[in-house]
DNA sequence: TCCTTTTTGCGAATGATTTGCAAATATCGG
DNA sequence: CCGATATTTGCAAATCATTCGCAAAAAGGA
């Protein structure tokens, strides 16, 4: 069981080099529960560091992503935005409600699973996989007449 | 057991207006094993109509794929392009080799599991999802010595 | 502290997809 | 088959998230 590691320590356990743009955005990533865009992200950060660009976060958010401290996620059909979030957490996968934004998160041993019948089936290497789900939540399903 | 409906057929029975660029994208979907993005088809349909246009190409792909007639898909770890396919064959997904671009699609009743225990944890109401893997495929995964 | 490498801010570029518009086409009732 | 009406198309320009080139600033190591 590892004590969750200082912004600093995880930068430095990772090799990268420690700038408080990146520590900036480690912490904006701690403080909410995940999902950010680089927008909102670059909005975050400004409110602590106005003179921050735009393209830093996108620069060091792929950093963060290929040391492996944060994860980029794809959430509903429209994959037109990448949002991220700490890659501390569990493995889990995203319901997405098309109509408020809600995102339910949740746990399922079954995608492993998928995984590694397709590896044994297939002789595949896995490296990667975009998983997610959307519809309505339940505060959004049209109730019927009682 | 549908004997497979002529493009036009489709269309009318979708309810779609049957113009010969709809025919044409449906055709050259069929012909190929799909997976095929807006530009790809958009060159391929030049060949017969010289004077499509790719956003006639985009309208397109989203009418039919509202009209359930086609499937739209993200593959492979850069999601920034849209591909699509005929709707019309089995629920499966892919996994798509990074270093050749193969594409490999299989079955499995696991996913549909996960949607009906997300469904009965959560109250939600699935309206998509989106699966897919990506890695090495058996020719690209290097060998060790034998 | 000095030197070398990496990172940053800034502005411009990219590239897939979308959109406004007027001309062309499909559908439909007569 | 014909004309009126609703849709669709081709074209050109716009979007918009993300990426890039560059010179100045900051980080890390000796
Ligand atoms: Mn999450
Ligand atoms: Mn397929
Ligand atoms: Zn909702
Ligand atoms: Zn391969």
């Amino acid at each position: 069981m590892t004590t969750s590691l200082s912004p600093e320590d995880r930068l430095r356990a990772a090799g990268q080099r420690i700038t408080s743009q990146r520590l900036l955005l480690l912490r904006l990533l701690d403080a909410s529960d995940g999902h950010l865009d680089a927008e909102s992200l670059f909005h975050a950060a400004q409110q602590e560091m106005p003179e921050i660009n735009l393209s830093t976060i996108y620069r060091n958010l792929e950093v963060l992503t290929r040391a492996g401290l944060v994860a980029q996620r794809y959430f509903a059909r429209d994959h037109s935005r990448e949002y991220f979030e700490l890659a501390t957490t569990a493995e889990h996968y995203h319901f997405t409600c098309t109509q408020c934004g809600k995102i339910i998160e949740f746990e399922t041993p079954l995608i492993a699973q998928v995984r590694s019948d397709l590896k044994r089936q297939h002789n595949v290497n896995i490296r990667h996989a975009c998983i997610c789900f959307e519809g309505l939540c339940p505060d959004c399903i049209p109730q019927s007449q009682p």
